[in-house]
DNA sequence: TGTATAATGTTTACACTGTTAAGTTTGCGG
DNA sequence: CCGCAAACTTAACAGTGTAAACATTATACA
């Protein structure tokens, strides 16, 4: 029977439909913004109907987080510069302005709680992956680095990722909590500048 | 009249009430437990009698954030290492130490959010700086250290010491955000070592 | 083709949330 | 003792996430 194929392209419209219309929700208003009810009204089905599709909001919001991951992996991936030191750097402002424009994902891929991703998107083939891709990136240029010999020893690639990320994540983390309000606007810039590069002369060989 | 200054007085101690039940609520259960409700029960009075103390939920945290503040002030001024660099790895590690501790309490402080103080607490009588205290100790050693020579030029001490708070703060904030699992436990105290360590190398003349 | 069965949706309801407005009690000054 | 003001409570509004019960629709098989 193809009918069985069809219902399930069905339930993966309204699946789609329904992270389409959290998704407009939360970049449009706020995180906040984002209740069953609402989305519920936007594609026109009780607020009840959403959890045949969904266990709860929060595997809701985990999608979306997941999806912010991709989105930021994306723009990673995107960097093509030779030297993988200078990669990371370009990398740690796109972090950084990734937090600062896309406020709202930022948020939920953060948030404490949600659990990573599992299914995320139909077109993911290694699922185990996402949201990790992202991640993916830095541990691509510290093995270059390594590699290439222009890192000082460190215990493990592993810990070695971790800490550029830490680093980059702290001032974004800083910044959106507010807690940056002691930093001028002239003065972010260079901020973010003297972060990065504080970062690479500690991770240099 | 002495009823005028008793009646401040006993408006004073429900307002610590109110905190009191508050923060024993957010630190026994958690964060998401603070209630208006609950406060009011803890306390016995009806919920609404606590808006007569507090403009509204967002101020309770406030000062319970400002209260946090507080206490890592007070674990960071008890450092006394001579070296200002050493002095701010031993107060990167208590950051940490205080996020993974008093977990709730470095949540609501890094909430996105509310607003800084206010009146903060009784006893407080620079009621601008309270909270800055903990971020005081950052400048400090900064600018100790810049005075002994032994770090490389910056932008500002206030660029500096944000450096330094973000790359800890990154830490701690992924830490919580569940972030850090790729991280086994065995790695999660070098991790933290070589964080600290490729700041304090990046930043050193 | 008719009927049992499963999938899909909706209604209703529960137990919460922060907060406002109106009403009540209490204590103080004149 | 009266009036006023501060302190407090009750009732209510407009939400929240979600479970249970019910209704509808579509499919699978006899």
């Amino acid at each position: 029977m193809a009918s069985a194929e069809r219902r399930e392209r069905e339930r993966a419209n309204l699946r789609r439909a329904i992270l389409d219309a959290a998704r407009e929700l939360f970049v449009t208003e706020d995180f906040q913004a984002v209740s069953m009810r609402r989305i519920a009204e936007k594609i026109e089905y009780s607020p009840t109907a959403i959890y045949l599709y969904f266990k709860d909001k929060e595997e809701i919001l985990a999608h979306l987080a997941s999806e912010g991951f991709g989105m930021l992996a994306d723009r990673f991936e995107a960097l093509d510069n030779p030297d993988p030191l200078e990669r990371l750097r370009e990398g740690g402002r796109i972090y950084m302005d990734f937090a600062r424009t896309q406020t709202q994902y930022f948020q939920i891929m953060f948030q404490i709680g949600h659990e990573m991703p599992l299914d995320v998107s139909e077109a993911c083939v290694d699922k185990a992956l996402i949201g990790m891709r992202a991640f993916g990136f830095i541990v691509g240029c510290v093995r270059e680095a390594t590699a290439k010999g222009l890192l000082r020893p460190f215990p493990s690639e592993n810990i070695a990722s971790h800490v550029v990320w830490a680093q980059i994540h702290g001032a974004a983390a800083l910044m959106l909590s507010g807690r940056l309000g002691k930093l001028t606007p002239e003065e972010h810039s260079p901020f973010l500048e003297e972060l990065v590069e504080t970062t690479l002369r500690g991770m240099r060989a």
